[in-house]
DNA sequence: CATGCGTTTAAAATCTAGTTTAAAACAATA
DNA sequence: TATTGTTTTAAACTAGATTTTAAACGCATG
């Protein structure tokens, strides 16, 4: 029993790593395990098999990084800070963590048909509350009346779509790594502004 | 000299539908020919590869589809109008491809290091014309001084990410497909009017 | 009509990848 | 120390993918 979770803990990270740098199906088993520095059998001895190994890889993955997002959703937060703290905490998240996006987005085409995964990443987007405060506040008239799914869809893919075109934007605009980082600090800012713009009440 | 161009069109229309719908890496070179009904040899005679078919499908897909897009963005419509047109012609071009972003995103993944390198890519965004007219008329101050470059992410962000996570979408909405495709249609007017409401001089 | 050329097919060789097996090494404990 | 369960290793197995080679086919031209 004594090296058992030293051992587990490598594949998993070493799988991790490779996964999501050159894609699930472009990893062989062999690479993980030389990256692990063990033996080739250890990964079907302590996860069955490679499919195995990626689902408890993605969804732990998926859990681990939108936990914070959650939260800030379902807070009682008003309208526009929330909107603020989301997408600041969405981007820091990905800035951690850049691979993540380009990595999700080559999932969802290789697995389509695997309803599994998809429930799992839907639990990404628990949005019944803030779609509720939208509504409300449109009632209201704080706001424009806004369609809570098209609004959320826009506030996400002005999030995350900028990662997984990355290395388009950074050859169109002759950008270094800093660059590119300034770049997505800056959408912060601009991102909340044209969300909380495009509700105004004009 | 016979049944050549056929052939050869053949393996190039059936791993074209195969890559879109099941990602290039989980297409074998055996799927194409029983699709494309012919022998698994002859692809290699055609294109010397399957990388290199790949290639050759990728740029033809880039090109034949950004065509249009790029004629709009450099033609001399004023600024709304070629905000309009531009995202109605390329949700219409999705719509009727709706495999392509999930496509391209996992391409990116994929293959990171070559795509830089692919010239047709730069034809993707020649934005120069447009970037000018809104740094323009920023000046004139007919609109809000707005970032060309936050402002084109923003606008493909939002035009391409929906389709790149429909599925995510479909399921957490209960969408069936006419009804995906009735939202994005709605998004034509939907984005058009967020990016217009956003560099309005208040 | 046979020669040559582009095209197509078939079979074999090579490689790569995931999984399995069987035995050895190790650790804990009775 | 003997026993037992766990972990590790090396090698083998299986399946499939890709590439290569050589042979067959069909047809137009000399």
């Amino acid at each position: 029993m004594a090296k058992s979770k030293n051992t587990e803990q490598k594949i998993f990270d070493a799988a991790t790593e490779l996964f999501m740098e050159k894609g699930v199906d472009r990893t062989s088993v062999r690479d993980i395990a030389s990256k692990a520095g063990i033996n080739l059998a250890l990964m079907n001895y302590y996860f069955r098999s490679k499919e195995n190994l990626f689902d408890t890889i993605f969804t732990n993955l998926v859990t681990e990084n939108t936990r914070e997002l959650l939260k800030i959703l379902n807070s009682d937060m008003g309208l526009e800070e929330k909107i603020r703290s989301y997408v600041n905490a969405y981007i820091d998240m990905l800035t951690a963590n850049p691979l993540l996006v380009p990595f999700f987005m080559a999932i969802i085409h290789r697995s389509q048909e695997k309803i599994t995964q998809m429930k799992v990443i839907s639990n990404l987007y628990g949005t019944e509350k803030f779609s509720q405060q939208i509504v409300d506040e449109g009632k209201k008239g704080t706001i424009r009346r806004t369609d809570p799914s098209h609004f959320f869809v826009d506030m996400i893919s002005m999030i995350t779509f900028p990662f997984a075109i990355r290395p388009l934007i950074m050859d169109r605009n002759e950008m270094s790594e800093e660059e590119f980082n300034e770049f997505i600090q800056e959408r912060k800012e601009h991102v909340t502004e044209v969300l909380l713009k495009c509700m105004m009440p004009c």
